[in-house]
DNA sequence: TCACCGTCTATTGTATACAAATCGAAACGG
DNA sequence: CCGTTTCGATTTGTATACAATAGACGGTGA
């Protein structure tokens, strides 16, 4: 992470995903370099891959742009990760070794102290709950579905504000990884593979009522 | 497609699809220059562009070599194919317009005068097969979806070597795309899903047949 | 002979200068 | 008043020089 491009990709990614730099927002070569402390030659660099994350859009002409998403983009999005998440699951189960299992749990009793405090611990749960699936991710062996799947959760949507849900909602949460557990300990990957479909689609049905009659995405729900 | 990184990304692509530069042929930026005509710039931009599509790797040091797959990794690319791409077919299915079932109908017969010839024309065929399949994916309307998929179909697995195909595998791929066309044109998602899941799978047990026991691949079958 | 270490070369990373293209605004004409 | 054109300012594209770093080769010592 040493080298300049790296730092620029990271620092401009971390302004994007923080909402520092809003949806829509122009991004130029030149400023951006003055920004990082770099020449134009990372940033350039760093704009290609943010370009394949779907984090930025370019013009025709080749300008930069912080990529928006309309409601309906992010349905889609939300979909996809649906079905690809869910095969992640299936392949989890079905190749599920034991020291995977009891990190797997690890995570969920963490989820669960975070859940249970006093005044819920947000940024522990999130923690967790990232790690949790990144658990699950790298079960299924798949590099290209890694691809895939990064690219759908690493996005304004679900990074941003993440602090909008109850206790109650956390817990039905936390209850949904457990069965996650169960199926994992089975080895059932079709019950984990519908578990996590309607995990993700649950989600989305939350994000989309907070922020009904929104066109456009400025902030977003973080998939508990 | 006149800048020169363009035709920098255009050449080196085409040279790995055609098998010109092997799996696992180191790509120097230097030679890349001296090869394609433009200074380093460019070949730096392309490269970054192919490593998103996943036709090359980088080692930890950034050196690029063409991509290699392992017969895990390959099965793994037809399961998300089959997986996404049937996806694509139940969207298109529940948004199909007339206009688009026509321009698929089209295609189908083009397909058939390809496979009926008294020699088939086995280019005929691979370009109406593939705008078929764009049709699709265009009227599935979901932009990840469509990038998810081209990087899926977009391998030197699927467009090399697709010439060892018998008059009866063209055919029964001809059947199933009827099949897909009488789906859309009842607006069946289900129903068009399922036959794209098991078109793309038959494909893939086609390859695996023809390749049976190849550990790395260096040549691949087409999704007939 | 083998392992280790230093140097040397090849390759990638970065900065900068300049060329090309694009966007916006002002001037012009209808 | 609106649309069009043209020109300047801004932005991106490319080439090149140089710096940094990884890999290869050969020498040295045990």
């Amino acid at each position: 992470m040493s080298r300049a491009s790296d730092r620029a990709y990271a620092s401009i990614r971390d302004s994007i995903l923080s909402g520092e730099l809003a949806a829509g927002a122009p991004l130029g070569e030149e400023a951006l370099a003055k920004k990082v402390g770099v020449s134009r030659t990372p940033i350039r660099d760093a704009l290609r891959r943010l370009e394949a994350d779907m984090l930025i859009r370019r013009t025709e002409s080749q300008r930069s742009f912080v990529a928006e998403w309309s409601i309906d983009e992010v349905a889609d999005s939300f979909e996809l990760r649906a079905m690809v998440e869910s095969l992640a699951a299936k392949r989890a189960a079905e190749r599920m070794r034991p020291e995977t299992l009891e990190q797997l749990r690890v995570c969920d009793s963490r989820i669960n102290t975070a859940t249970e405090e006093k005044k819920p611990d947000v940024n522990a749960f999130l923690e967790a709950n990232r790690e949790f699936h990144a658990l699950i991710l790298e079960a299924a062996a798949s590099p290209r579905l890694s691809a895939m799947l990064t690219n759908l959760v690493e996005q304004p949507i679900v990074w941003r504000t993440a602090h909008h849900y109850s206790r109650d909602e956390l817990r039905r949460s936390h209850r949904e990884h457990g069965e996650l557990l169960s199926a994992f300990a089975r080895g059932d990957g079709e019950w984990a593979s519908d578990i996590m479909s309607a995990h993700i689609r649950r989600a989305f049905h939350a994000y989309a009522d907070a922020h009904s009659g929104l066109a456009a995405i400025g902030s977003g729900g973080q998939d508990l």
